[in-house]
DNA sequence: CAAGGCTCCTGATAGC
DNA sequence: TGCTATCAGGAGCCTT
């Protein structure tokens, strides 16, 4: 399932092979992978074409491809694409055969052959056209700019985080997966921070001294660096990087679908529990549950 | 406003 | 064999 490190994947190969190339076509072949651009999937296709895209952005698990300014008046729009569950954004030469979930196409104007496919089985995901942030140096479009830095932006406020902990009265697990206060951490690699820090899901967070939560994001910092230098998780052939290559993080996971095996620090075996319609993965003995305490 | 639950979707797999 | 139930889960939206 795609998470930063493997958005971050797909953003490193748009930069390399849609970067400054321009739109001569669109294909909207599922109306569902571009709901989110109201204006339906005609409106889509007009304005895009003709339109030389930028550089490839990221925050968190959003990706956006700019559009070069064409003259002085309108405000910056970009491409804003998000791979939900089963999202892929593949480069593929014109002659590949349409994959089965081929969900929309867009088509160059040049001769390199190629053309950027997104292909997702669940539809979750999709692309979409917005304004952009009015003064954002990155761009930022407008309908994500709830969506906090992530921990691997250098601008990332991590005092400001750590402030947002100790206020909130929920669990960590729910404060990593809330892309309002850090962006990018989703079910795996949640599981695979809290199990480095020790940390069982359901401990309050405000009950977390400034040292715990500078060492959680280190943590997270960590597990998201070491997948990205192997190109990401996947656990099947649905998440591919841009040019169709699998991510081999997978076989590095201490705690994520690791249910009845041995924690890779002390042995116990691993439980998983059932935890707002998903799972969570943890070690009963290195991540001991939250003591309960009377509400004060 | 914050917190938490519901919902969208398809395919693999388990169980009967 | 073939059916049904379950699970995977990001994030917008809704309720409390």
């Amino acid at each position: 399932m795609p998470e930063l490190p493997e958005v971050e994947v797909v953003r490193r190969g748009l930069e390399r092979w849609v970067c400054g190339r321009t739109v001569a076509a669109v294909d909207v072949l599922h109306p569902r992978a571009i709901r989110r651009h109201l204006a339906g999937p005609g409106d889509f296709a007009a304005q895009l074409v003709g339109r030389r895209l930028g550089a490839a952005r990221r925050r968190g698990k959003y990706l956006w491809l700019p559009l070069e300014t064409e003259g002085p008046t309108g405000p910056d729009r970009a491409i804003l694409a998000h791979l939900g569950m089963s999202g892929q954004l593949l480069v593929q030469p014109h002659e590949a055969p349409d994959e089965k979930h081929l969900r929309i196409r867009i088509r160059f104007a040049d001769d390199a052959g190629t053309e950027l496919r997104f292909v997702d089985q669940r539809t979750f995901g999709g692309l979409s056209l917005h304004d952009t942030v009015p003064g954002d140096p990155e761009g930022l479009p407008d309908v994500i700019a709830h969506i906090a830095r992530d921990p691997l932006d250098p601008a990332f406020d991590e005092a400001a985080f750590h402030a947002a902990l100790r206020r909130r009265r929920t669990t960590i697990k729910r404060a990593l997966l809330d892309q309002s206060l850090i962006s990018g951490v989703g079910n795996i690699y949640a599981d695979e921070a809290l199990w480095r820090s020790r940390l069982h899901y359901d401990r309050p967070t405000a009950t977390l001294t400034r040292p715990r939560s500078t060492e959680l994001l280190t943590h997270i910092r960590e597990v998201m660096n070491e997948a990205l230098a192997v190109g990401g998780t996947s656990f099947d052939s649905l998440y591919v990087n841009v040019n169709g290559e699998s991510g081999y993080f997978d076989r590095s996971l201490d705690a994520y679908g690791r249910e009845d095996e041995p924690c890779r620090r002390c042995g116990t075996a691993m439980r998983r529990r059932p935890w707002m319609n998903r799972s969570s993965y943890f070690c009963p003995r290195c991540q001991r549950p939250p003591r309960p305490h009377a509400a004060s």
